[in-house]
DNA sequence: ACCTGAACACCGTTCAAGT
DNA sequence: ACCTGAACACCGTTCAAGT
């Protein structure tokens, strides 16, 4: 709002325009088909332009990752129940995720250490610790559910999920029970292990009877 | 052994080579540096030479991730209680990730379907299935376990691990306390993930008193 | 059969130059 | 300040040609 903008050809491109456009191109074609130069064409813009918003492309990714990060995840509420707060922060990474499959393969290797995510950190730790976790433990805790949410996303943005059921023929019969109720989804694969984790994290709290 | 090689120039390079030399070049510069124009360099061949071992370069890289499983896994001892099992074979996952770390990222998009990796999904199935697990149930253990390993691989693969102790000030109490007795490696987020899953995996079966 | 070389359509990025 | 165009050193892959 209120920037003047008059002073070359195009003027006025900003940082949040390439950015929306970037995570828009992953989500269509894919992140490994992103460049400079096809990014530079969707804005009309020359490719060397962009080097004036961000500083390459390793910085455009850890741009992406951040986007959707900040688009994602909120401060959680710290009267709430552990649980609630540790469930809700999967599922708001988990929408994320979802909502930008394109930029998926991202999270793979880069990490967004913003002052925003660490404040959304420090608040599930607070939570975490005054639910009787000791702060290092907090921390481990709350890195298995991001590993676990970022690790099924990962399991699954690969090709098609591989269908082996009918490779199995009678080699491999428990597989093929397995598989008789369909394929496995991300949806479930997801809860099943959200909610193994949660069992397991409740064994940890000392006894509150 | 035995085979006769003297018909063209060079004479005889074999896929198994290609392969051993594109995980060594992985595991030296990151997956992402890898070309096949560098691989065949390094094989003292023309790049085009490749294509007659390999498909193209996504035919490569799923090569190298069925490599490093088919070197990594092995068959799980039918006659042994569920949980050695199943930590067994993260540990030989977790193992052979942190030998060929270059290959990492590839588990984040690429999956190998192969006759051995499944063999060893049934395998693993079979110990789950006799321990009173529903073999759907049993999938998605296995899933979470390996989804985790791979997920706590990727998650530090990046960057060097971001110490954020000295961002912490006074504003990140909880995080600067965790974070007192030195970074979170790798391994001790592995191990606290897998002791969660396994507790959690625990609570699922029927009571056996 | 196995390997080569030139060629095509791309990349990310630097640098000097334009307005 | 912001944008451009040419240039450099790369890519993966096709294709026709060599032995």
């Amino acid at each position: 709002m209120g920037r003047s903008r008059v002073q070359g050809k195009h003027a006025g491109l900003t940082r949040d325009q390439v950015l929306r456009a970037a995570v828009r191109l992953a989500d269509r074609d894919g992140v490994e088909s992103l460049s400079m130069r096809k990014l530079a064409r969707e804005l009309d813009v020359e490719a060397m332009t962009l080097y004036h918003h961000i500083q390459n492309k390793h910085g455009l990714e850890d741009a992406i990752v951040e986007y959707v990060l900040a688009e994602s995840l909120t401060p959680p509420p710290a009267s709430a129940g552990w649980q609630e707060v540790v469930t809700g922060h999967a599922q708001e990474l988990h929408r994320g995720l979802a909502k930008h499959p394109g930029a998926v393969p991202l999270f793979a290797t880069r990490t967004a250490v913003t002052p925003r995510t660490l404040a959304i950190l420090e608040g599930l730790l607070h939570v975490l610790r005054d639910a009787g976790f000791a702060p290092r433990t907090a921390l481990h805790l709350v890195y298995a559910v991001a590993g676990a949410v970022v690790g099924q996303h990962l399991a699954s943005a690969g090709e098609p999920p591989p269908p082996p059921a009918d490779l199995a023929g009678d080699d491999l019969p428990v597989l093929t029970a397995a598989l008789a109720g369909g394929p496995v989804t991300l949806e479930s694969r997801l809860e099943f292990t959200l909610t193994a984790l949660m069992a397991g994290f409740e064994t940890l709290l000392p006894r509150t009877p």
